[in-house]
DNA sequence: AAATGCTCGTGAAATGTTTCACAAGTCGAC
DNA sequence: GTCGACTTGTGAAACATTTCACGAGCATTT
């Protein structure tokens, strides 16, 4: 098996007998050249398996025909759907889609964004740790189109983004529980300073206090990560409190804590419904495959990746013309076994 | 926010005062130019904020820096894992990772390959459908370097690719429910033609056969896929049988399929591991965590994606004097409560 | 038969980088 | 003060593509 070079429109034009021109034309305006020269240039195309160098029309053309998202982590299914919707799009506009994790480093985050200045590309969907990094402003100042996924930066809300409303998605976690006639609620998530714990710990308190509850009903138990591991330590740590302070309810961050504190109330007897309720938050697919199907608050997160995609083409291709937008979607709460009603009460 | 063009070597060889060589020496050979020429050249760069065009290095060298991974379905944690694997090796050898989801569409698989080709990639990872397409063979035939992961194609097994050992895997699952003292077994899997199915099932037919026992104690309900969804509608064909010939115990190809089922189960009042075992594939992070966490059958993911990159980078870098080599590694069972020994049996 | 207008095709220029043969400069030795 | 050796910097060429001004050839009109 040897190394052959790739053939280049130039091979192509001397088998053809044309000019290095004519191909071009062929590939790019076939109307404009006779149908017996076309023919003769697609046959040596096909004979010579002539593939376009994409570097080489990305370096004529100034930028590429590829798109980056780049993700908190691809391991979660949540980011995975979002960016088989961006995916979907990506294809219908015949752009090629550059997925990266960042895997919760900043580090590599920064890696990412300077290799997508590197590679000229023609767009950025992120999802970012940090929205102050220097690479990040470099790649906005350039002229980049950026659309901002689930997280909306501060300083940067005048740019175009996608999200869920986390506030009302924390309110109709709570409402819910406190309808069931829960009076002791634990909420699990962290670090706080993430976004969407804040807004989603925010959604919580607002509930409680439209009720015309005690803030004290609620009870803040901050994990170091959003992840499974935590969320057994979590619940661990619940089930450590005295029994008369121990919350009969549980709203988590996201889904895979919930699966987590699930896991730990089965391990130690707990059952589920009846002694702690659980809500969880993104309904991920593994949400509703639980032996106790969970109950969650379900972000549109295909939808999500389509419509970032939308924007990040319209914002590409309108340049300056196009006026920055924000998009946000309602979230859904989805009630399974995990939060079944215990006791009722006159709403 | 005005779009600015990129500024080029030849810019920062203008405002260093220097030639265009001298700036790409700095860059690629820092030890030859001299001390204060250097910084004069570093300071311009970082002045006009100078980046490496990846397209004009790419179409000068002739390849890029950049591998793919081209995956069945990203949306699974499985192949998730592997990414990960892979990244991590990718980043310490400097090279990017482009990953792709052809999500068990052909049309994708091959258009995404055809991408690959233009980019003129360094090389290539990949767990494909088609193994027989004109696409993959044109890409090796110009020789592009090629790991195959987790599935190793019929016509190309001398070609360099990792896996696990398939057979073994579904011995193991099979032989710890014929210890535990299941004498009617079902698996669920498919479509059969997909070799991880055909192996594993092989294992457990290999299984039933070291233990004396009769063929009939295997019952096989195929699937369409390995999903969830496809777990659940095997779980309720098995319950729709007459109680004598219902399995006492199932073994399925991957975890969602287990999932599903356990799913169906627990929907359907049927206890697990009491009534139905359940031994799933791959252990999943979700297998552990799921409220009667799984008996699975654990592939090393992460080192999966390491050796495949690793034999990749190999391959790329020795060229012609490398040797194909078929890593393979033994999976290893974890037993989880879905399983729970129901009655013991001297072995 | 000259002029006009059209259809097709041409070839040079430009994109940003790297490499490499070579030139210019410096220094020491004879 | 000339020669060689060494250090440092130069600039042209090459990579594959696209674009664009232009020219050749031909038919139609005047």
């Amino acid at each position: 098996m040897t190394v052959v070079r790739a053939p280049s429109v130039k091979d192509v034009a001397r088998r053809a007998g044309v000019s290095l021109g004519t191909v071009s034309n062929v590939l790019n305006r076939p109307e404009t050249v006779r149908v017996s020269t076309r023919s003769k240039v697609e046959q040596a195309i096909a004979e010579l398996g002539f593939v376009r160098s994409e570097p080489a029309r990305t370096l004529r053309a100034g930028s590429s025909r590829m798109i980056a998202y780049l993700a908190l982590d691809l391991a979660n299914p949540f980011f995975a759907d979002i960016g088989r919707g961006i995916e979907e799009v990506a294809r219908e506009n015949q752009l090629g889609l550059f997925l990266c994790s960042s895997n919760n480093e900043e580090a590599r985050e920064v890696e990412y964004l300077s290799l997508i200045m590197q590679q000229r590309l023609h767009g950025l969907l992120v999802t970012a740790i940090d929205y102050e990094s220097e690479t990040l402003h470099k790649l906005l100042k350039r002229g980049l189109p950026v659309v901002f996924v689930d997280r909306t930066p501060g300083t940067l809300r005048h740019r175009c983004s996608v999200g869920v409303d986390d506030i009302e998605g924390g309110d109709l976690a709570v409402s819910h529980l406190i309808d069931n006639g829960h009076r002791a609620v634990a909420f699990v998530g962290g670090p706080i300073a993430i976004p969407q714990v804040t807004d989603r710990l925010a959604g919580s308190r607002q509930a409680i206090e439209t009720a015309g509850l005690e803030a004290d009903v609620l009870t803040v138990f901050e994990t170091t990560a959003l992840n499974v591991a935590e969320g057994r330590r979590a619940g661990a740590r619940l089930l450590g409190q005295p029994k008369r302070r121990r919350p009969t309810a549980v709203f988590c961050a996201n889904d895979l804590l919930a699966l987590g504190v699930l896991q730990e109330m089965t391990l130690q007897g707990i059952s589920v419904p009846e002694e702690v309720a659980i809500v969880g938050y993104d309904d991920i697919e593994f949400a509703a495959a639980a032996a106790i199907p969970l109950t969650s608050v379900r972000q549109p997160r295909h939808l999500l990746g389509k419509a970032a995609a939308e924007l990040l083409i319209e914002e590409a291709l309108l340049g300056s013309t196009h006026e920055h937008r924000q998009v946000q979607y309602t979230p859904e709460l989805i009630v399974r076994a995990s939060s079944r009603r215990r006791s009722r009460r006159v709403s």
